[in-house]
DNA sequence: CTGAAAGCGCTTACAG
DNA sequence: CTGAAAGCGCTTACAG
């Protein structure tokens, strides 16, 4: 099959720049009869389904650039099985930070553009109304759930539905779901093991304000639980604190962990950006030397942490990873594979020199 | 004009609920067969575009409600002349404040949904491109722009597409363009003759970091000229620091205004929420109260600063106004009126105690 | 390798 | 107040 025609506009259609929305457009019967051929054969040529003479898809590519030509959206929509149109959701709720969330926006809407798709955004108010709008509309060919929370409504109407849809995060049932999110239980043994491996023996965990834990999304209990299960497997002392964004409750939290771990030689972070920058500034008025006394790991950041200081090695939450994967099970979907399952992205180390060696304890 | 007849799915369609998106769903010709009536006149009951018997009308409804019926988008965009739907370009600069643009994207889609019009995401990578692809491909009836630099590329392109389109700021050259912003040098201008009607002579600003007056939108330097013109007016004495967002940068911008200003009564700022929050830590730690000893207003913010500690003064940047009226001004074009022009939404002040009668100076 | 034609599901003059 | 019908601009069997 060759190739589908893309990208033949790159040039300067100046035709277009001139006939404004109300302008008559060319239609592909333009195109037809200025390339003196039948408008399936046009149809054929920007579609790929059917094999072309070289002379005839040269004529067709040209009688396209000379008119400026674009099909029509609506049109495609009607006539064609896709609307090449994904609808995204994504609730907003009290906690959610919306940094992070436009990033995982902003990561799908660049994953469907490389495979020629749009996305529509669904907005809160119409979290559930809109999945059945859109799709028995027959406006979105899938949906992709964000920031799903671990009883979320949506996922119910998604079963019910029964369309494509992929779910960027993992709710409480995933029954008849395709989720994808990254492996924060993986995550957190890797940060465990990377430090074990150097020897540490106490680390303290600052998670997330204690409210995300008790309600929202899953993923600080998976961080969490991998964690826990990671320090116990190997005999490691550790405490977790939750402290809220202020420098007042981080302030108490570190003291806490610092409190219960007299020996913590390694610190692992799974919190707000703001929230780390804040820790960092607390050790360094305290004289703490980062990796010297204290190994430090951001765990399931969004943000960048290169430019911190110092630099932290990281476990990085890749929005662009969700994303890309999230818009390929999506399609997979779309193109009749219908199996429910739970992808989770394996997570990787990014060293920056932030951990070193446990400090040898003074007898 | 009868009103159009909206929402009459929000009952329960069970019927759509196993169609799933490859099941048949219902078309104009169901309803019409089951209401014993013609397509035309199911057609008219939905768009309200022409008078229905009473009756007639009854048993249209009745039918789509027990079908589940929803028109095809596909086909309205085809055959109509509106396809209720907006792009939205949101390009994430170095400086973009994230949950900021979030705001905003948010504002506009709930608005857009009010009046039944779905928002199209365009990407950064995009910027230009998508705005002549979605309107060409008739895939949008108008575009809202956000986050507009001084000398932005998309500018030019509005201009050359001439179609229906709203910026949500203010480009330098804004010729041929549909603007709309809050008015930042009024509110700059409030915010000072708030201040000095309670008798304060002295007026520190903390702005933006540096960077973001040097390069970038030009909503920065509108706040700042309009500061700097309102205490020049009124003969106030005034200073302004421009720290970036470590803790270390805020603690040297107060100083700075502290040492500038010795007489400083009064503080406005016009920053992130991070920096915000960490001024008023460092003054409570310092034991400067407010409005006690300064008076404090927050200007031009997204974010709520009613929880801070303490609440603060507000002058608020709020997108669902800029999101609203956006709106608004896209419809109007698509409606036919293309008449440019800059439209500066009237700055509000907030009033939550943190600002009070300046101190009364020791001789 | 290519064309003529049906059909997708609506909207909107046109006619009564 | 209502209906029959043209037409929007594509995609895709069907035919050769």
């Amino acid at each position: 099959m060759p190739g589908r025609v893309l990208g033949i506009l790159s040039g300067d259609p100046h035709w277009r720049l001139h006939a404004g929305i109300r302008g008559r457009m060319a239609t592909i019967n333009d195109v037809a009869r200025l390339a003196g051929v039948s408008i399936s054969t046009v149809s054929y040529t920007l579609s790929g389904n059917r094999s072309i003479a070289e002379s005839t898809r040269n004529r067709v590519v040209t009688a396209i650039q000379e008119l400026g030509y674009r099909p029509n959206a609506g049109a495609r929509m009607l006539a064609g099985t896709r609307t090449r149109i994904f609808a995204l959701t994504a609730p907003v709720r009290p906690d959610t930070q919306a940094g992070v969330l436009m990033s995982f926006v902003l990561a799908v809407a660049t994953a469907a553009r490389k495979i020629d798709y749009d996305v529509l955004l669904l907005t809160a108010d119409e979290a559930s109304t809109g999945l059945e709008r859109v799709t028995s509309s027959r406006l979105a060919d899938g949906i992709i759930a964000l920031d799903v929370s671990l009883d979320d409504e949506r996922m119910s109407l998604l079963r019910a539905l029964n369309i494509p849809a992929t779910v960027i995060g993992v709710p409480a049932d995933t029954e008849g779901l395709v989720c994808v999110d990254l492996d924060f239980e993986r995550a957190a043994h890797l940060a465990v093991s990377r430090l074990a491996d150097l020897g540490h023996r106490s680390i303290g965990l600052l998670g997330l304000p204690r409210i995300t834990y008790d309600w929202g999304a899953n993923y600080p209990l998976r961080f969490r639980d991998g964690f826990l299960g990671a320090v116990a497997e190997r005999d490691i002392d550790a405490a977790m604190v939750m402290p809220a964004s202020d420098m007042d409750s981080i302030r108490r939290g570190l003291d806490e962990l610092f409190s219960t771990l007299p020996n913590m030689t390694a610190l692992v972070m799974h919190a707000g950006e703001s929230v780390q920058t804040t820790v960092l500034e607390i050790l360094a008025a305290r004289g703490i030397s980062i990796p010297g006394q204290l190994s430090v790991i951001s765990a399931c950041a969004v943000f960048d942490t290169s430019e911190f200081t110092p630099p932290l090695d990281e476990i990085p939450l890749s929005a662009e990873d969700s994303g890309t994967r999230a818009v390929e099970l999506t399609i997979r979907q779309i193109n009749g594979d219908r199996t429910p399952h739970v992808d989770l992205l394996p997570p990787r180390y990014v060293e920056r020199g932030s951990t070193g060696p446990a400090p040898i304890r003074e007898p």
